[in-house]
DNA sequence: GGTCATCTGCAACGCAATTGCAATAGACCC
DNA sequence: GGGTCTATTGCAATTGCGTTGCAGATGACC
């Protein structure tokens, strides 16, 4: 690995370390790009078999998702198959609290699922968060 | 402990067992009248906790807690603390088959919601259970 | 480039959930 | 009541997520 140019890759990624007041590291670096590149929140576990391959360690992955959560800049929430999973923020993160989950018993991936997938009646709480579990379509037609 | 005495002191639990072609075992007896004795669900460890000072093992209360549920005698629910709850279902079970829950990111409760409370479009996958977080009416109003 | 607090890798642990296997106990038939 | 056969149980062990201690490496700052 080259850590000189990791972080000198990310000037984007490394301003919002900055504007926290957390340190710039090339581990913290590969978290946010890392999660940054998906369409779907990542669990601790798929994340690390990521970045294990460039020589992180499991548990630097999980203190600096804690770290990062703590920080607002990661979601943090545990799915109802009872696993946290974390997804960048972008922006304070109101996008990413109206669109529903769907988690497959199946094949166990988190779906994303366009806003109006789901209703809720209004007047019953601020609902934040919606979380399907269930089979996704591919899980269903395979 | 006295099997034969504790089989024949629960024909109410045990014609549940009957009616559904389970066996009727000691320990299946043990577990239902534990349940429900309990004014709320229960984890497997409490279950365990309290039942292996009569004997029975870990594995034996997981395994009968995953059949009784099955059989849909119990109700199984992952709770915000991602540990699996479970409690007697009463007659049949049918009040508890799929509403929604809303999970209060204030106070940590878990309110039940009506079924028709929350509607999920079709066509998205076979959705079996619906999680909403947020604040609840309690929370917002204190 | 030196200093010091923070971060990282390595190793290990706790707990919930789960499973294999051999011994046991329940259901059923006589 | 005794025999048979399968489901159940106890024992032991494993997996996987979440978490932490510690010693060495690295980043921030001067």
């Amino acid at each position: 690995m080259t850590p000189e140019r990791s972080k000198a890759n990310h000037p984007r990624l490394r301003s919002l370390l900055e504007q926290r007041g957390l340190r710039v590291t090339v581990r913290r670096l590969a978290v946010l790009q890392a999660l940054g590149a998906s369409r779907r929140p990542l669990s601790h576990g798929e994340l690390a078999d990521e970045l294990v391959t460039t020589g992180m360690d499991r548990a630097t992955v999980y203190r600096n998702l804690m770290v990062l959560a703590e920080a607002k800049l990661l979601l943090r929430t545990r799915m109802p198959d009872g696993i946290f999973r974390f997804e960048l923020l972008r922006q304070g993160g109101r996008a990413h609290k109206l669109h529903p989950y769907l988690v497959c018993t199946e094949c166990g991936q988190v779906r994303c699922l366009p806003r109006q997938a789901v209703s809720v009646k209004p007047g019953l709480g601020d609902v934040l968060e919606v979380q399907l579990r269930g089979r996704c379509l591919a899980c269903l037609q395979g």
